[in-house]
DNA sequence: ATGCATGCAAATTGTTTGCACTTCA
DNA sequence: TGAAGTGCAAACAATTTGCATGCAT
């Protein structure tokens, strides 16, 4: 298991040290099929080593998210819950300007609390993988669109 | 400003006592333009009334929570926030599963970590009035979608 | 008057931090 | 060897709770 080389590379390529604690809980992480609390690593992480602190947790996966090697998701239950990010296939959506037409991209990470609530409170399975929002854009808001209304058109960026 | 004079009557009338301190609160969150959080309630409450404990505000919004008169959110920045809800322009939006086509409401607290989320971070404003999110709903995910692919039509419901 | 509400302080929970000790590179 | 990492306990911040007192109804 060894958890993802790339991962375990990348951390090693930036000078950190690789820890038996870090190689368990990146493990943990990926080995996990879905979204997992700091709580839910602790716990697994003590199965198999039972001398391993809450705090080293929190640390690593704070180490882990500034590396943006996970990322956080937060549901609003009190829980926090992290997920390998997979640098490659890093999802993200689309804001799209009603006024001036211009298309923005957001990270998935935004979508993935209402995603996942959905799923729980309601069972249902939203089709994310291409998600557009439309609305108006920061410079529109302030009137600032440049020229007129422009629809459809340039959505080039991606 | 005796606060919404039909909050008030819900209360009363579901057999809650009116203190000071609920309509101090409920002022509040009815002044206030947007979400606000406890500590910033408390800390408008104390203005006027420095007596107030920081829990009367916890209590009293758990109670307007469960009452449904104010609705909460969470955008995972440690603060929670509340807002009056409307029951009559109560919005919801709508899940429409691409497999047999039912649609089904969802409450617009949902959306809203999301839109505030888009604001603060992208600036950009989104078009919330009608949302639609299409996937695929609680029985087809369990293969008891009652009988074929129907694909549009009764979106009955609202 | 009587029981629901409040104030206060202490408890809880998830997360962070200071510090001495350990261990990877 | 020496800095980076860990464990432990204590600190934190937001929220909740137990209990005695107080005030709407």
């Amino acid at each position: 298991m060894t958890a993802h080389p790339t991962i375990v590379e990348s951390l090693r390529q930036e000078g950190y040290r690789l820890t038996p604690q870090r190689i368990m809980i990146l493990d943990i992480i990926n080995d996990s099929m879905s979204h997992i609390s700091a709580e839910e690593i602790h716990r697994k992480v003590q199965e198999q080593y039972p001398f391993v602190n809450i705090s080293t947790i929190y640390r690593t996966l704070n180490l882990l998210k500034k590396l943006r090697l996970i990322s956080e998701t937060d549901l609003g239950d009190g829980y926090v819950r992290y997920e390998l990010l997979e640098r490659e296939r890093h999802r993200h959506h689309h804001l799209v300007c009603r006024q001036c037409g211009e298309s923005f991209a957001f990270e998935d990470e935004l979508l993935k609390p209402l995603q996942i609530r959905l799923l729980k409170e309601y069972g249902f399975a939203a089709d994310v993988d291409h998600f557009a929002i439309f609305g108006l854009c920061q410079r529109c808001r302030r009137g600032e669109g440049r020229g007129g209304v422009r629809k459809e058109g340039q959505h080039g960026a991606d």
